[in-house]
DNA sequence: TTGACAAAGATTGTTAACAATACTTCGCTG
DNA sequence: CAGCGAAGTATTGTTAACAATCTTTGTCAA
């Protein structure tokens, strides 16, 4: 590969315009959640600048806020890298989760009759196609985003963030350390969880998430290395 | 006031060294949790390098990166400004609290046998000599940090890092709507708390902490303006 | 062959100048 | 005198060049 030592004017186009920080930072937290962005995968800034036809400011902004939400680990003057959870961060955020989303369906269930749930209920329709359709990326990022719209649904700004942090780690380790297909939550439980929700019966809902999160962390297995991935255009240009 | 339009190069000092990211942002943190930076104040990127003799590269880094907490606001071509909470804001914070600490404290009562508490009776000692002198800023300061260590003590770093965000939102809010000199916390009650916790009495220490909650949100008016300081160097310089 | 060392290449970190936007002040007009 | 508009000033946003660091490659000697 040539030189070109101070490529800083990059080809791409007209710099001032180009995608928005937001879509951009969305764009690669989507990729991590559909686990397309491997965990350790360097995220080198001329090669984002070329795959978003942004400067390198913008990036670096990007790569801040990305590590700011703990997505990707910002090592000086080395570079940006996907998080790579070890097993005692695993446990941390499986801890966290139990400490925050029993009470939480629970005070779902409690208000559950001035909430509008239309949202879940189309959700899980959506789950229900991408598993009949095996598509493997979007039954993974809707399997983790049914947990992100359960916060949702609470309107809790705050709880909402704090939730799709923790969905967000979670879809890393199970990445991770997930053995193979059984990677994304059992089939039905979602939908149980969800029917105790609207029935307003708070402790078959907690009971049901609790159950839930057990299932999931119970199907890792704590021996695994990551592959990081190379491809970066490939990967981040669809979806 | 004269010209020098471009006055990018900073007379301050020999910009290469100075502090450290993360010194600036907990300086700032800090003085936004003991309320001596008030909602709105304005932060322009030039005082800030002035203030802490950097380049406005690291400055614009710390802003973001606050930011991102909502410690500030950023607003484009404007400038960045301490957050200023509403009174809906203030509900979802303390709904968010609501959620949590409860069984925060209660799993904490359960595994207070295993855990090194010390830390905490250490701070509730600081808090009641602050009260003894009247340390006001102080006091603010020490009655949000009991919180989050609480959350410290359970050894979970994402739990922590939420509750350290909704307690600094707090300590705004408290700002902002508090009714002058009960502000802070009321005198014993974080010591109850810390009692029925050393007790392992689950049941106590959650009940005693909602109250403690309510206690804090009852004590808020809901109707304030908030006054902008202006001396940044004073108020950022020392503390 | 393997190890260490050195030079070259590539990447990130920083700075300074430039561009664009918002704010202020001053003067004008009704 | 109040309201409005325009020029000037200050502040933020962006770019490009430069500096520093890390990584890789190639060479030499044990």
């Amino acid at each position: 590969m040539p030189s070109d030592p101070q490529q800083n004017s990059l080809t791409t186009s007209s710099s001032k315009a180009g995608p928005d920080e937001s879509f951009i930072v969305e764009r690669i937290y989507k990729a991590v959640m559909e686990q397309r962005l491997a965990p350790n995968t360097k995220l080198s800034e001329a090669r984002l600048c070329e795959t978003f036809g942004v400067g390198r400011m913008r990036i670096r902004r990007v790569l801040l806020l990305l590590s700011s939400q703990g997505i990707i680990k910002l090592e000086s003057n080395r570079g940006a890298y996907v998080a790579c959870p070890d097993q005692s961060e695993a446990n941390e955020v499986f801890a966290a989760r139990m400490l925050i989303e029993p009470p939480l369906v629970r005070q779902l269930a409690q208000s559950a009759e001035d909430l509008d749930l239309t949202v879940l209920v189309d959700h899980i329709a959506l789950e229900d196609t991408a598993r009949r359709n095996k598509e493997r990326t979007e039954i993974i990022r809707l399997s983790g985003e049914f947990h992100t719209k359960l916060a949702e649904a609470t309107g809790n700004k705050f709880i909402f963030r704090m939730m799709r942090e923790l969905v967000t780690r979670t879809s890393l380790i199970v990445g991770l350390f997930g053995s193979s297909e059984n990677a994304s939550c059992p089939d039905d439980e979602h939908s149980n969880i969800l029917q105790a929700i609207q029935s307003q019966d708070p402790e078959q809902a907690e009971r049901l998430l609790i159950s839930h999160l057990e299932h999931i962390q119970s199907g890792l297995d704590m021996n695994a290395r990551p592959d990081p991935q190379d491809d970066l255009a490939a990967i981040l240009g669809s979806g």
